[in-house]
DNA sequence: TCGCGTAGTGTACACGTTTACATAAAGAAA
DNA sequence: TTTCTTTATGTAAACGTGTACACTACGCGA
């Protein structure tokens, strides 16, 4: 492949300086005769010159670039996240980079490392797993934002996200007052703090009148599944399940489908996030709506706003609702 | 924010020259006495040093960022060849920034010149769009990897997908095998030439026998049911309805079930993709499965693959298979 | 005539790396 | 001792930009 045109064979061909082909590309056209700015612009076009990010980044000592961390890029809620992000991003003139943790502690740092070799504008961080390397760079640096799950307690950074204990509340609050019997509450992993969150909320919503049967599971379908599958075992009871998320939801009710049980006759359930292809694909789960698409937004916003200063008010809560449908 | 510590940063902490640290961090360490070795790791690790990307790319004038433009970012095979996408390029030491047309040919070739800007590695489209400003590209450059549609003819590039006229083929051979009456296409749009070959494959394997209804649709679960919506309200027949994509095949899944209409008695439905969550939660979907997680290795295979060379046949074709449910 | 402001352009350096080449020290061979 | 080889390290020149500063030419007012 031959080597990309620079901006000085742009300048030759057009005989002018590199300086005032850069002053073209960066707009500070209004300092150019009207006749040097044509025959640069031919002469751009002839070459089929673009000029370098990497040359201009390295110049100005900052990229374009974002990237985000996901725990799971197949949680259906995560990709609206992501699509929300990366449109929000676009129109500010920023390119997202999205790399996939799997939950993975390890590969997280790595890919935290990754991020600061890329000189990353800013790294956003769903589902943040709390390691000495994270701790360590949201000291040295202040470009960190914690999207859903806040870090852990002693780390202060931009935050986007719900309120997961009022959520979870909500939840409790309507177990409550809809009477429901044989509380199960199958929430997500507990070093995420946001998924204890979600549970401390549920539990205080629920109050002392019930007991609450808890199982700790994956943020996935098959978890979900398996978990579900343990659980739906004993059909003596009608179950209220509360899950952590949707995927978790789907998960329960193929075991359930799987039994021939019915709902909201034979089972309730109760999910967290209602990503868009609820309406389509799972029009019976009753659930938390999220609004992901409202992501991108408060994200870009962060990013841009005003600088360090006022760190620790730097936070955008995001409001939640309850979906409700045919599952409970 | 503080500005990162540079090469020289090091190099000055531990007392070494710059060519020393740079040694390290390349991995040429065989070369450098254990004492300076040590010296160089803590003083990067007291500053917490992480080299520079963007000055490395510029010395070595290639980066390690491969940009994948997609068409629909909430496409939910899409999202599943993306996941797959990542994960390769990461096992070999790349970045995937992710970027949505949007189905617009202007954002498309805005987003070319982003890339360019970036000076990728290599560009992958999903569904691209035949523009000057493509046609130029793949003639400058050969770092462009076309995915499950064909660029158009004129173009020569690298191509990792399934033979879509074959596939269509199958799907048309199985209405007729099936006796399958009222035959009905909604099919992508027609400047998608990966969509007109599967149109094309699945009228020839119908054959002359039956007379099949053509409708162009976007790929939208919104456009399937706006489609499909207007299809089934004479209910007088029995449709057979082969649908470009699952994501269309959904939409006109809901607009039957709004009329009560049952599957596969009142209405016969196929898709195409397959994506992962059908098992989940669309198990009725018969579709043509894509093997949307064997697209990430193929993609890696050619960006590392022998350069430029016998460039004609850089061409990766993937397999595809019926998935039986019980919508047909 | 001189002085001065302004519009348009060029010169040259810095940004953070990598690496060819030079150099220095320390043995090994003579 | 001298010469050669090996090992460890340093020097310096790129890579493609952006911009502070310098410079020229020109018009205008005094």
């Amino acid at each position: 492949m031959a080597k990309p045109p620079t901006i000085r064979d742009v300048a030759r061909l057009s005989g002018v300086s590199t300086a005032t082909v850069s002053r073209f590309f960066t707009g500070k056209t209004s300092a150019i005769a009207p006749e040097t700015l044509e025959s640069v612009r031919s002469a751009a076009e002839e070459l089929g010159y673009t000029p370098s990010e990497i040359g201009r980044s390295l110049r100005l000592a900052n990229s374009r670039v974002v990237v985000m961390l996901v725990p799971d890029a197949t949680n259906l809620f995560t990709a609206d996240v992501a699509a929300s992000v990366e449109n929000a991003l676009k129109s500010i003139g920023l390119s997202l980079v999205l790399a996939n943790t799997a939950e993975n502690a390890e590969k997280q740092d790595r890919l935290l490392a990754d991020a600061q070799g890329l000189r990353a504008r800013a790294i956003v961080l769903q589902g943040a797993m709390d390691t000495p390397r994270l701790r360590e760079m949201s000291e040295r640096q202040n470009n960190l934002i914690f999207v859903n799950r806040r870090p852990a307690p002693g780390i202060v950074a931009p935050y986007v996200g719900i309120d997961n204990f009022a959520a979870g509340f909500a939840v409790g609050r309507y177990f409550v007052e809809h009477g429901y019997e044989n509380c199960v509450a199958i929430h997500g992993p507990r070093h995420y703090p946001g998924s204890s969150r979600r549970l401390e909320g549920f539990l205080a919503g629920i109050g002392d009148v019930r007991q609450v049967l808890q199982f700790e599971c994956a943020f996935t379908m098959e978890a979900g599944y398996e978990r579900g599958s343990l659980l739906l075992a004993d059909r003596s009871r009608r179950y209220s399940i509360f899950c952590a998320n949707d995927m978790i939801a789907y998960g329960v009710y193929r075991a359930a489908m799987e039994k021939s049980m019915r709902i909201p006759d034979d089972l309730i359930i109760f999910g967290f996030d209602d990503n868009r292809v609820n309406d389509w694909l799972a029009p019976w789960l009753t659930t938390v709506k999220v609004p992901a698409f409202d992501f991108g937004p408060a994200i870009a916003e962060l990013i841009n706003g005003p600088p360090v200063t006022n760190q620790h008010n730097r936070t955008i809560i995001l409001p939640f609702s309850l979906t409700i449908r045919q599952s409970a």
